[in-house]
DNA sequence: TATAAATTGTGAAGTAATTCACTATTCTGC
DNA sequence: GCAGAATAGTGAATTACTTCACAATTTATA
C-alpha cells in the first residue's frame, strides 16, 4: 500500500478519516466530496483527487460509501500494521501520552516508558512500566522496538537522541523543540507543539 | 509584522528558531544558510529566501548574525504579543499542557483550566485553577480571552466547541481527533496527534 | 596586493499542488 | 420515461513552492 502518498495528502486523509468515524457513529452511509470539502474548507475536486489515490471509486449523484472510505484510508495509512514504541522521558507530556489510549486504536502500541530519574523507575503508568533509561538498549533489542517517542527536556534532547540512535532506534517522534542531529538512517518527525501554535497564532491573531 | 507568511515558511521559521537558540547556548555568533540547510535536509537557497522575508540581510562569506535572526523570527512570529488562553478539558493531556511552561516563553499564557468533573474543579495545576466549564463564558468575557485549547474526549468535542463559540471564543487549538464544525468567524487549528504520527509512520515504517 | 574560496541574493527554471471547467453518470420527482 | 439536479472523474490552467545557476561580495591567505 501507501506508495509515496505526499505528506499533504496523508494529512488530509487523517482528517477525512475523522469525518468518516463521525458519520458512522451518526449512522450515515454515504458522503459526497462537496460535503467533505465544505467541512474542511477546501476544494471538492481536491477531495476527489485524494480519493482517487485510495482506489475507491464513488458513485455519481450518490457519493462515496463511508465504511469503504474509512477502510481504505486505514489500509493506506497502515492502521492495521501494529507498531511498537517506547516513550523516552516520563515527564508530564510523556505520562500524558502513555495514558492516551487512542494510540492503540491507530496501530501504535506503547510498550514501556523510560526516564533517568530513579524516583520514577518501576512506577506503572496505564499498565506500562517506567524503566531506567539504561535498560533501553537491551529492551529495544529483545522486543525489536525501533520507534521512540521523545519527550525529554530540550536541553537533554540531543544527548538522549544520540543514545537512542546507538540503541538502534530508527524512528524518533520528537516532541521536544530541539532540532535533532541524526544520521541519514534515522528518521525524525518533529511534533513541535509551539511551532504549530505559532503558525496558527501568526496567521490570524497577530494578523495585521 | 507577519504579512501573510505562508504556513510552510512559518513552520520552517520555528525550526530555524530552535537552531538559533542552540547556537546561542553554544556561544556561536554567526550561521550560514548551507549550515542550516544541511541540518534540516533542505536546499540552502530555500533558507535564504525565507530569511529574505525577515528583512534581515546576511553578509557574504560570513552568514547571518544568530542573535539578529532569532530576534527577527520572534518578531515575525509574534512571540512578543502575549496571548491569553484557556485549556478546556482537564484530562491527562490538558494537565500536561498546563504544566508545559514553554508556552509562556513563546508568548502564550494559560490563565485557567476547565472541566465538567466536579472532582477536578478547584484543583490547582501549575498555579492555574481548574474551573467548572459553566464558569467559562463569564471568565472569558471578564478576562478578554478568545483562545481555547481543546483537550476533551472526542465524543464531547463538537458539543464543547459549540459552547465555546457561544462564549465568544474565536480561536480553537484542537487537540481532539474530531473535525469541528465552526462558523467562518472562528478559526480552528487541528493538532491531530495521531494523524501526525501516521504521516510519519506511513512514509517510512509501512513503506510498501 | 592578488588569488582562491565561501557566501549572499536573486532571476529563471523546474516541480508540485490546487483549482477550474467540463463531461458522463446517476438519481429523484413529475 | 423524461427533465432536472447532483455528483464523480479528469485534463487543462493556474498558482505556489523549490531548486538551480550564477553574479556580486567578502574574507582569508599566500
Amino acid at each position: 500500500m501507501s506508495k509515496n502518498i505526499p505528506e499533504k495528502v496523508s494529512n488530509r486523509l487523517t482528517l477525512y478519516h475523522s469525518i468518516m468515524v463521525e458519520y458512522i457513529e451518526d449512522g450515515i452511509d454515504t458522503i459526497s466530496s462537496p460535503q467533505i470539502a465544505q467541512r474542511l474548507g477546501i476544494d471538492d475536486s481536491q477531495v476527489r483527487k485524494d480519493f482517487k489515490l485510495l482506489n475507491n471509486p464513488g458513485k455519481c449523484r450518490v457519493g462515496y460509501l463511508v465504511k469503504d472510505l474509512k477502510d481504505s484510508i486505514e489500509k493506506t495509512l497502515g492502521f492495521a500494521h501494529a507498531k511498537d514504541a517506547f516513550i523516552v522521558g516520563s515527564g508530564h507530556l510523556g505520562l500524558a501520552l502513555a495514558k492516551y489510549d487512542s494510540f492503540n486504536s491507530y496501530g501504535l502500541n506503547i510498550l514501556a516508558l523510560f526516564d533517568n530519574d530513579p524516583q520514577k523507575v518501576d512506577l506503572q503508568v496505564n499498565n506500562k512500566q517506567i524503566f531506567h533509561i539504561s535498560k533501553l538498549p537491551n529492551l529495544a533489542q529483545r522486543l525489536g522496538v525501533d520507534i521512540a517517542i521523545l519527550t525529554v527536556p530540550r536541553k537533554n534532547a540531543q544527548q538522549v537522541a544520540d543514545f537512542l540512535i546507538n540503541s538502534n532506534i530508527k524512528y524518533i517522534w520528537n516532541f521536544t523543540p530541539a532540532v535533532l542531529k541524526v544520521p541519514p538512517t534515522v528518521k525524525v518527525w518533529n511534533e513541535n507543539l509551539m511551532g504549530s501554535f505559532l503558525q496558527f497564532a501568526c496567521k490570524d491573531i497577530i494578523g495585521d
